[in-house]
DNA sequence: CTATTATTTCGATTATACTAGAAATATTTA
DNA sequence: TAAATATTTCTAGTATAATCGAAATAATAG
């Protein structure tokens, strides 16, 4: 994963509204929630719901499929996997370095 | 972690020049890094940087520490860790119950 | 004390994001 | 076709964030 893509991700997480749409999500498991149940439960206007969805969907985390006159959306896990490695990528690949690099790093700055 | 919490320091992280600089941090290791070395390595304006690292501080992903002039800057490793586990936490606590519930959850709403 | 190096504050500009009501659109059911 | 339900678009006000040059401050070394 790219860092601007990871980036654009974690931005998209770091809003309180999404971050709660998208734990509601992840809650309801692949086979998803319409938009109305989220509006509801979490008592978010239709209008400001439906803007986050945007957000969430355009960075991939959110997938959306038609059934009658509900839109059932889902979380892309692999998606929030993706960027949660990006992250913990970040912290493993020190690990293995840290004792001998300590005082070489220190010196070179 | 509240909610409130990870979203902010998600925020933080989702930015390109701040992520940047986290990346290049947890490279570094414990010891750190100074400000200036940020500054020069990663070509960012000091009083951009400046205004980032205070962002990063503020959610408690950055530590420092002086050292005659220098400024050293090292990345807060339980913090990403937090964060990182909440996002795969959301993840994990499906993974146990999705068998069961993709058809309950479809007939509840 | 002066010069040097390192970092921050200030200030101003510009851009982007959040919010939500009202109206519009889409889809199904009667 | 009309009514009902679900979701989106439009719009606009408000707020917050990003950027960086120039000047100010801090810390040390000479």
């Amino acid at each position: 994963m790219k860092l601007e893509d990871a980036a654009e991700t974690l931005a998209q997480l770091g809003n309180p509204i999404r971050l709660e749409v998208v734990r509601y999500l992840v809650k309801a498991g692949p086979s998803g929630v319409p938009v109305g149940s989220i509006q509801k439960q979490l008592k978010i206007p239709a209008s400001t719901l439906t803007h986050h969805l945007k957000h969430l969907k355009g960075v991939g985390l959110l997938m959306q499929k038609r059934e009658k006159t509900n839109l059932w959306c889902s979380i892309n896990f692999d998606r929030l996997h993706e960027v949660s490695d990006f992250l913990l990528e970040e912290c493993c690949s020190f690990s293995l370095r840290e004792s001998d690099n300590a005082k070489t790093e220190r010196d070179a700055a």
